[in-house]
DNA sequence: GTGAAAGCGCTAACAT
DNA sequence: ATGTTAGCGCTTTCAC
């Protein structure tokens, strides 16, 4: 192994020299500075991040905890918080704590402690986990909770686009069908949709759930959504609606033509079933991004909890029209 | 934050029977053991990971890299690293390559300096990353490289399965959807439908390929697949049925009507996409658990890329059986 | 601008 | 069985 002594023997200056030529280029003369950076890369030196995160008191790591990593939507927001941590030269510990609140708790108390802060992703109300990881900086993703930094997408926003959609579409009768009560998007959606529903008098909304957020809570919930008489629905995410179109269709309900659907969340999955899902879209691998800079952002402020006001992030929501909608079948010409 | 020393006073010991009591209990009396446990818990005691493994010479740690984290297969072989890594009490640095090459080597890397060994999750060849990685364990999945330990999909069992069902449904004429040039699994394949139909004078394969192995590459490959004539083929992955299946019913070729349709994987979207995807499943999970086990057993011998003999492990392959294989047309009934 | 030296929290000899 | 001590590789005063 390659240390800061090789490099300084090689170079013929002090391990000093060599540290402050490596991390703090401006307080080194310039050619110094060149014939150790030119050494360092011969000898193909890398520092020992444990040892220098023993010494300065941060290890220019932070950790990721995510409820799923087989879940695409957690997938995404871990592939732009991976992409951008590298770009900042910090390591990422994953850990996937398998929608499991004791687990969730064990691994976060770990993950503080081991890194400078956390990123901390999952759908359920974090309060708790909050004093879990004490001091350390966080940011929460997909929730608004006091005095912590979150990223999210805008769940108002995306419900307010969707029901436009089908209202264009001229449906008038439109089905929710809602995901964990645990949920914090699903709870803003509904406060959405009762709005939207406030703004379109001719509009009913009708809301359903609680539904786990897999296939089976789709299929769960098709039988109420046909016999609601809805001529669309709205899902709480691409799987749930992969879920309800399987079994609308197995009752005879034709997707778009008899019932029209539009997803949450418009991953790879939104494209790739048959019928398309519209969906509504919102750059996770951005979200994931984002987190990241807010946390480098803390990390290099203050790098406490309290380093920066509580700030709360939404990223644009997006509709992807695709084959799932369609016109309500009153507004077709008749045959 | 609580070290050894503030344990030690509370339980009225030195540092070095802390030390000794959490990390080789049978070299302290068990009163003292644990009154040191109790004092630990007490106080919130975490070992500092960094200033452990800054001394010991192991990290505690060990480093995945993966090249693309939302392909539901890597995600899939994630989890079970993460959760065996878990119950190990290992930490584990997540890395996305995103199928770069240069990337990849560079996170390889790093990873292999900061951690105690590595899983290596690549389709393409990793003879050159090999020498990147140094001296430190390495556990290659999905590969059979001279003098590492490996861990992989039985893919000759698989498509001896998928010919085998194919065969006895009546289908004479199978079409390969093939995988990257650079896919290791795919030259498997390839060589075991070689032998697959040695044994069947009766069976004609056509191959086709290469294929990038996203949904584009099943729907650039629809086209010569219908032309072939085959009555049935095999893919990939999912993800290339997937474009397969769509395209080649947009040429009006009805699946598993006309054609039969097997992938590889059985990822999530074999049963999400509509016809269900008859697919050679492997436990995927299983395959990161294996690896982990693998690499932690090296990491408790020798330690070494040569503490022990090169070893291929091959998880079995199963065929699951849906929506999108039926009776070859000739087989059917007139009319 | 550079070097010498202290010490981060921990473990592993070496004592006792 | 337990305590004392010397570092692991690095950063960071403190001198010069």
């Amino acid at each position: 192994m390659v240390t800061v002594r090789d490099v300084a023997r090689a170079a013929g200056v002090s391990i000093s020299t060599v540290s402050r030529a490596l991390t703090a280029p401006d307080k080194v003369a310039a050619s110094t500075r060149e014939r150790v950076a030119t050494v360092a890369a011969e000898l193909g030196y890398l520092p020992n991040r444990a040892a220098s995160g023993l010494r300065a008191g941060r290890t220019g790591t932070f950790g990721l905890l995510v409820p799923d990593l087989s879940n695409p939507y957690f997938a995404a927001v871990t592939k732009g918080v991976a992409e951008r941590a590298r770009e900042h030269g910090l390591g990422v510990f994953v850990v996937d704590s398998e929608e499991d609140p004791e687990i969730e708790a064990e691994l976060l108390r770990g993950l503080a402690h081991q890194t400078d802060g956390v990123v901390l992703c999952s759908p359920r109300d974090v309060t708790g986990d909050r004093e879990v990881v004490g001091a350390k900086p966080v940011v929460v993703v997909n929730h608004r909770i006091d005095g912590t930094v979150s990223v999210g997408s805008d769940n108002t926003a995306g419900i307010e686009l969707a029901v436009e959609h089908l209202h264009a579409l001229g449906h008038r009768r439109i089905a929710y069908v809602g995901g964990p009560t645990t949920s914090w998007s699903d709870e803003q959606r509904r406060a959405a949709l009762a709005e939207a529903g406030r703004h379109r008098p001719d509009l009913e909304i009708l809301t359903f759930g609680p539904h786990r957020p897999v296939v089976e809570g789709g299929t769960a919930a098709a039988g109420v959504v046909v016999a609601s008489g809805a001529t669309a629905a709205i899902t709480f995410n691409d799987v749930v609606a992969v879920g309800l179109v399987r079994r609308v269709q197995d009752l005879g309900v034709r997707v778009p033509h008899d019932l029209s659907v539009v997803s949450f969340d418009d991953t790879f999955l939104a494209h790739l079933v048959t019928p398309s899902l519209t969906s509504v879209h919102t750059d996770l691998r951005g979200v994931g991004r984002q987190a990241t800079d807010l946390l480098v952002r803390r990390l290099a402020g203050a790098g406490g909890a309290d380093g920066e006001p509580a700030t709360d992030t939404l990223l644009p929501a997006r509709l992807v029209v695709r084959e799932s909608t369609a016109p309500a079948a009153s507004l077709l010409p008749p045959g």
